[in-house]
DNA sequence: GCCGTTTTCGGCCCGACTGTTTTCAGTCG
């Protein structure tokens, strides 16, 4: 059973969690963090890389000492280390780290002074008035501490959907907006960044002396609770749980301080490391020589300062954009405006809400010069899937509207099941009558990784195979992705000339920024599609786009940004 | 524990807010 790069990662962070509250060196805590977060952002299995010689020492943030221990962890899922950590202290501390307000040092001295060593514990000291005596606590942080708990006993927390994230950014946006003397309002953080989730909103603003802004914004209907409130920052938790910051910023520092909260921290850290350097300080009131300022208003004027072109949100996390930036390599990112039509939609056919032409205009009024229309095969009987008479059927219809349309093409496809054996759930005689089938996985996703991955070779063998669908199957905290080595995948979609798709769905995005950036480098070409089941879906395209342009994607690498007839070119196998 | 166009030692991002304090530690992002 070959070691997860996310076990790896837990492995470290627990490490680091239990080093912390052991007290050690708040560096080497760091190091451990880092080189978590390094592994889990690999791409590929450091298992893999050590199999093929490969040394984890080239890693940014590894050095010899963590390889070693990394390669111990990667070749038996144990870590002589923590083994050790855990003989010294209660694992279950760990899990305290998670309840805001605790941190290492408040949890190793309740640990000490109190013998708390769980959850149960520390409610138990709670009830028995202990911690609020403790040195450096008190009444409040007592308080504080136990409202923590209960809300973290009742729901656990889950990052929102950047779908959802969005709806209220939009609406708080423009409460915001009506506040006295409110002049620009701007969304940072990894909502900016366009992660597939989101934690918080990170909110700033500019404004003049008098205006209210903090006052109006506690006052947000919304509010289910004022968490900090200070003349520059406030922090709330809104009734969906979810937590709003909004800072206020003077206009000269505006572009450092939407660069600091747009994050990644770890892109800041290392633009930071780069301006020392230089001898430049770099914080959110912009970047300083000495004590002069001299950058801050914008985003593009501290980048430019700090010797580099600007760098988009997307791509700041800290994955080699700063490299990237330094030779003037930066990917010229993926736009809305460079798609040219949907190559995954749904019609009343199937599942869809919408007829074939409704979604057809819907599309042309997007300013696409083409669509897809790729409904369910028969295999997927709660959508209705079509058999050969119904994709017969389909076409005559597609073909009646190609004719009767103007400003749009509409382009036969499929969307058909790869079975268990890796067969297609069509003959070949009815697949090769359509301009694409776009390929997926339906059922039996708890195949082994060896079988699921093979399932999907085979299918690719098959001539027609053009497009493999939402290729990981996961749907974003409600299933996880199904065992499938996505490199073999590549690899042969590369041979056979099939494409991947990245599956602009809200609830998929799929494939995710690591896998497009992996089908970039491999020269794999994406497609970027939605999957509407409702013309309205068709604006899902933007949230496609964020995830591609996370995963440095440019025109060129997606291949619905071609025009139709190069477009069909692409499609045909050879 | 990592890292190096000053360094193989001595740095390691930096500021706001809270709650506890009488000047600051802890936590967070």
């Amino acid at each position: 059973m070959p070691v997860h790069n996310s076990h790896i990662a837990d492995v470290l962070n627990e490490t680091a969690d239990l080093l912390e509250i052991k007290g050690e060196n708040p560096f080497r805590v760091r190091a451990y963090r880092n080189a978590a977060r390094t592994i889990e952002s690999l791409g590929q299995a450091a298992a893999e890389l050590i199999e093929q010689g490969k040394n984890l020492a080239d890693l940014p943030g590894i050095g010899e000492d963590l390889a070693g221990k990394i390669e111990q962890i990667a070749k038996t899922g144990d870590f002589d280390l923590l083994t050790e950590l855990k003989a010294q202290l209660p694992e279950e501390l760990i899990e305290l780290l998670a309840i805001p307000g605790l941190g290492a040092k408040r949890i190793a001295q309740i640990h000490h002074q109190l013998k708390v060593s769980s959850v149960d514990d520390l409610k138990a000291a709670l009830d028995a008035g202990k911690i609020g005596r403790l040195e450096g606590f008190g009444k409040k942080t007592e308080q504080n501490i136990r409202e923590e708990l209960e809300k973290l006993s009742r729901r656990p927390p889950v990052r929102t959907l950047l779908f959802r994230a969005e709806e209220i950014a939009a609406s708080l946006a423009a409460y915001l907006k009506k506040a006295k003397g409110v002049k620009d309002i701007t969304l940072a953080g990894s909502f900016r960044r366009r992660r597939e989730t989101v934690r918080d909103l990170d909110i700033l603003a500019t404004c003049t002396k008098d205006s209210n802004i903090m006052d109006h914004f506690v006052r947000y209907d919304n509010v289910q609770k004022v968490i900090s409130q200070g003349r520059k920052r406030s922090t709330v938790m809104l009734r969906s749980d979810f937590h709003v910051d909004v800072r206020v910023v003077p206009e000269v520092s505006y572009g450092a301080a939407i660069i600091y909260f747009t994050g990644s921290k770890e892109h800041n850290i290392a633009i930071r490391k780069l301006g020392i350097q230089n001898d430049l300080k770099l914080n959110e009131y912009g970047l300083f020589k000495d004590r002069k300022r001299i950058a801050g208003k914008t985003e593009t004027e501290v980048y430019k300062t700090l010797g580099l072109p600007y760098i988009a949100p997307e791509l700041r996390e800290n994955r080699g954009e700063l490299e990237a930036a330094q030779k003037d390599r930066l990917p010229k990112l993926i736009t809305l405006e460079d798609i040219k039509g949907d190559l995954h939609v749904h019609s009343t056919y199937t599942d869809g809400r919408h007829s074939i032409e409704q979604m057809a205009r819907a599309a042309k009024k997007r300013g696409y010069p083409y669509i897809a229309i790729a409904d369910h095969s028969r295999h997927v009987s709660v959508a209705g899937g079509m058999g050969p008479d119904a994709v017969r059927k389909q076409i005559d219809e597609i073909n009646k509207l190609n004719e009767k349309l103007t400003g749009i093409t509409i382009l036969k496809g499929i969307e058909v099941d790869i079975l268990e054996d890796g067969t297609l759930d069509l003959p070949d005689d009815v697949l090769e009558k359509l301009d694409l089938c776009v390929c997926s996985l339906h059922y039996k996703f708890n195949l082994s990784k060896q079988k699921q991955t093979d399932r999907v070779l085979r299918a690719m063998d098959n001539p027609h195979f053009n497009i493999f669908a939402h290729p990981s199957g996961r749907l974003i905290n409600q299933r996880e992705p199904y065992e499938l080595d996505m490199e073999q995948i590549f690899k042969a979609a590369g041979v056979n000339g099939c494409r991947v798709e990245l599956n602009a769905h809200p609830d998929r995005l799929d494939i995710n920024d690591l896998h497009c950036k992996m089908a970039k480098d491999m020269g794999v070409g994406v497609v970027i599609s939605t999957d509407a089941h409702q013309t309205e879906h068709l604006d899902y395209m933007r949230y496609g786009i964020g995830q591609a342009r996370r995963g440095w994607l440019e025109p060129d690498d997606v291949i619905n940004t071609r025009p139709l007839d190069s477009l069909k070119r692409l499609l045909k196998r050879s």
